[in-house]
DNA sequence: CAGTGAGCGAGCTTCCGCTTGACTT
């Protein structure tokens, strides 16, 4: 019989932990946090030395019941979350909510999942640190404090249902100063000089070398002068310097430096790298990918030199020891690498695989030695002018690390040079003369921004990808790709007899996959930073960190800080509800000259719009919404009367040929739609979206049409309609109450039948290769694998999981039914109930 | 999914961190 109880936070550290300690001991796990503030008064008695008020959180209530059950038969608990002020704070949840006693109850921790380190923290238990708890108190009642309050600010004076918070309000911020800094960049061009010669090497061949002039000049004339007056000079070897160069490999991944390089290598979005690490993770295949460590356990270190010694030798070996140069990293874990570093391939799927090998060599190289260049500086004499012309040849002399991995800027040019003799004369062959523009600082990805937060020490690992996806859902910021604008730049290219002058075209500043601030991201950033300065403060968080470190230290009492940073901060709140403006952006742009009625730009209820005329005026005023072509704060009168006449009734395209109504294309609450007829009509309106890459200002009659055939019949198939349609989730097909999505290439506007019938097919076709099992005494119930590969019951487009059943394939009718009825109850409980109002 | 936007007001929204499910067209 099991008598010991361990609880930690992961059910798969669970599994591998009951592993090592045999049958005396079961492993469990809380699913991390299990209580929450109540939402009620901020669950916090601000009167009451802040006293918070907590809850088992809805989806926790069963797992908190098993433990419970769990405890009752054992006859010794230990709490085993995570050794930092999060995993202290969970330990003393689970105290507290399963009424445990000091006389059976111990803390435990370890940060290395192997056999002896847990023997060890079994070994050796202690005490829950209160004082850590009470730190981590102090975090969440700060942050709902500051979330709350906020928010509700916001509610009142910008718009309803945004959010503010300590991380995410800052994240945005970062973004708005940004997009500014390049909104108001003007690029400055100068002229890049480059000069090829032809220069005899000791071998006596002819050998061409190029090289960069060492100063750009402000302008045309200025290169021409120069070109002018030294073409024709004497050019010499002024020296030859040569040096050995190398670089070293960086430390294994933590969960921002494995977005960064996922994002860069492999193109995946943050939230797709964490969901495969978490597959990886689960499969036992990595360590835990959640962590802000650089630190690997010394087990580890010994595998990976053995790795490297059998798969490369000795002299790509080195032991290095990281360390975290990030602010507030608490260290709970490893560092994330492979469990076992001798398999070279882990994962399901090719994303996994690939994920894996980033990790796997990433982990390899931190233990490898320094790559080394030979890097050798050629300069070029003027006889008559001051300046000189370099190359730098670079040539790699040993590869180290970058055997098995490259780092950021990718693979480095070996670039050779001729053997020349200082003072040797060379010939010039060709000098250019090239316009170079500077560039605005880069948008950040969404990686970029989480390595910045990281940087500045705010937000966790855990929360980087919720909080990069919150910001996108409160609609702050877009996640797009910009198309480059043409510009025109100038090339003077002398041949050694004469200079000539081209005008030739480049692309510049295309983006992809960037985060761009909206207008009502600029707009309750100006208003956060100008009412909550203190908190919009990149220091803010650092700040309070070391108040947490000294509560945790036992040095400061956790609710009088909070008292000290509440009085004021309410203070601000009650002063802001009273006497700042309603804050919406507003800009008036001018007159429209054929209405005289005044034109202004404005965060209206659904976001941003160009208003015609005030509510004063005798005539209602006219509303357009803002593509996100133009921004609030640059939008110009000529462009916002283009969105006026665009919208609001829309752009006229003409008349439907059928029943003689107009036909509009504008900008509605989802995106852009045209239209056929006004809500005023007697017969209603029809409406329809644009598809991908049409624009509401380029977008024909004839187009439009097209778009409103839709839903189009587009034959039979079966004695069941075929139809084709746009929904929510782009072009579909709807057959027989079943939906099959189009496919990139095909267009719903021409999709034929055949086509259609074909795609169905397909979709039937996958559909079956997941079916399990079927009952011909009722058809309505199905055993299949669903769209995530999981087991499940089905019936009435229900689902319900039976991953835990072996042999599903052997499941009866009635036993199906019984779990149904088991587990429709089940689930329903698990929702929270909501409050029913008239 | 839906075709709004003043202002009024009811009733809603909202934070950060720790975990994994559940999930639909």
């Amino acid at each position: 019989m099991s008598s010991n109880l361990i609880i930690v936070e992961s059910p798969a550290k669970a599994k591998t932990i009951e592993k090592f300690l045999g049958k005396d001991y079961k492993v469990k796990s809380s699913f991390g946090h299990i209580r929450n503030l109540v939402k009620k008064n901020f669950g916090i008695d601000i009167d009451n030395n802040y006293k918070p008020k907590y809850e088992v959180l809805a989806d926790k209530r069963e797992i908190v019941a098993e433990l419970r059950d769990e405890v009752k038969n054992s006859t010794s608990i230990l709490l085993a979350s995570d050794e930092d002020r999060e995993g202290e704070a969970i330990a003393w949840h689970l105290w507290e909510v399963l009424k445990l006693n000091k006389k059976n109850t111990k803390r435990i921790v370890f940060n290395e999942i192997t056999k002896p380190a847990i023997k060890k923290a079994v070994a050796n238990p202690r005490n829950i640190n209160l004082d850590l708890v009470n730190s981590q108190q102090a975090r969440r009642v700060l942050d709902r404090l500051v979330g709350f309050k906020l928010s509700a600010v916001l509610w009142k004076k910008v718009k309803s249902k945004l959010s503010a918070g300590r991380v995410q309000s800052v994240a945005v911020k970062l973004l708005v100063e940004r997009e500014r800094e390049i909104i108001d960049f003007k690029p400055v061009s100068s002229y890049k000089i480059t000069a090829i010669f032809e220069a005899v090497d000791i071998n006596g061949d002819v050998k061409k070398i190029e090289t960069e002039l060492s100063k750009r000049f402000d302008n045309e004339q200025e290169a021409v002068d120069f070109i002018n007056k030294t073409g024709k000079s004497l050019h010499t070897v002024k020296s030859i310097v040569k040096k050995p160069a190398k670089k070293s490999p960086s430390p294994p991944f933590t969960t921002s430096s494995l977005q960064q390089e996922a994002s860069r290598k492999l193109n995946f979005p943050v939230l797709k790298t964490m969901r495969v690490a978490q597959k990886l993770y689960e499969a036992g295949k990595i360590t835990y990918m959640r962590t802000d460590s650089v630190n690997l356990s010394e087990t580890s270190q010994k595998n990976i030199k053995e790795e490297i010694l059998k798969e490369f030798g000795n002299k790509y070996y080195k032991k290095r020891n990281y360390k975290t140069k990030v602010k507030g990293a608490q260290e709970a874990h490893e560092a994330i690498r492979p469990t076992y570093i001798k398999n070279k391939s882990a994962g399901k799927d090719n994303d996994e695989r690939r994920l894996y090998e980033l990790i796997r060599n990433r982990t390899i190289a931190s233990q490898m030695s320094n790559a080394e260049f030979e890097r050798t500086v050629i300069k070029i004499n003027i006889s008559n002018n001051e300046l000189y012309y370099s190359v730098v040849g670079e040539v790699l002399i040993f590869d180290g690390f970058l055997r098995v991995y490259s780092y950021a800027g990718g693979e480095r040019k070996t670039v050779f040079l001729p053997k020349l003799k200082v003072g040797q004369k060379v010939d010039l062959e060709q000098i250019d003369a090239i316009e170079k523009f500077t560039k605005h600082q880069p948008r950040y990805t969404e990686a970029s921004l989480v390595r910045k937060l990281e940087e500045l020490g705010i937000g966790r690992p855990s929360t980087y990808a919720p909080t990069i996806s919150t910001i996108q859902n409160r609609g702050y910021v877009i996640k797009e790709n910009r198309e480059g604008q043409e510009r025109e730049y100038i090339h003077i290219k002398y041949n050694n007899v004469k200079i000539k002058k081209y005008k030739k075209k480049e692309i510049f500043g295309a983006e992809k996959s960037k985060l761009f601030p909206t207008d009502v991201a600029m707009v309750v950033t100006d208003f956060l930073s100008d009412n909550f300065n203190n908190i919009m403060n990149y220091n803010f968080t650092a700040d309070v960190e070391k108040e947490f470190d000294d509560i945790a230290d036992g040095k400061l009492v956790w609710y009088e800080m909070i008292d000290k940073f509440y009085k004021d901060f309410h203070t601000k709140v009650e002063d802001t509800i009273k006497n700042a403006d309603r804050n919406t952006g507003e800009r008036i742009l001018g007159k429209d000259s054929k209405t005289g009625k005044q034109i202004m730009v404005r965060i209206g209820k659904y976001g941003p719009i160009v208003q015609l005329g005030v509510p004063e005026d005798k005539d209602k005023p006219i509303f357009a919404s803002i593509s996100k072509e133009y921004h609030i704060e640059t939008i110009n009168l000529k462009e916002a009367l283009g969105v006026l006449n665009n919208s609001s009734n829309g752009r006229l395209l003409g008349k439907d040929p059928k029943t003689g109504r107009e036909i509009y294309v504008r900008f509605a609450r989802y995106g852009a739609v045209v239209q056929i007829g006004k809500a005023g009509d007697k017969e209603k309106p029809k409406f329809a979206s644009l598809l991908k890459g049409m624009k509401i200002d380029k977008i024909t009659l004839e187009e439009a049409l097209e778009l409103l055939k839709l839903p189009r019949d587009v034959g039979m198939y079966e004695s069941k309609k075929v139809v084709v349609a746009i929904g929510r989730y782009g072009p579909y097909i709807r057959h027989d109450s079943k939906f099959t999505s189009l496919k990139k290439e095909d267009n719903p506007l021409t999709v034929s039948l055949e086509r259609a019938i074909i795609l169905i097919e397909q979709k039937r076709e996958k559909d079956r290769k997941n079916i399990i099992k079927e009952f011909k005494e009722d058809e309505t119930v199905k055993i299949i694998k669903d769209r995530w590969g999981r087991t499940c019951i089905v019936q009435n487009k229900k689902y319900y999981n039976i991953k835990d059943i072996k042999n599903p394939e052997k499941l009866t009718l009635k036993k199906c039914l019984a779990l149904i009825e088991k587990m429709s109850g089940g689930t329903n409980n698990k929702k929270p109930t909501r409050k029913k109002k008239k």
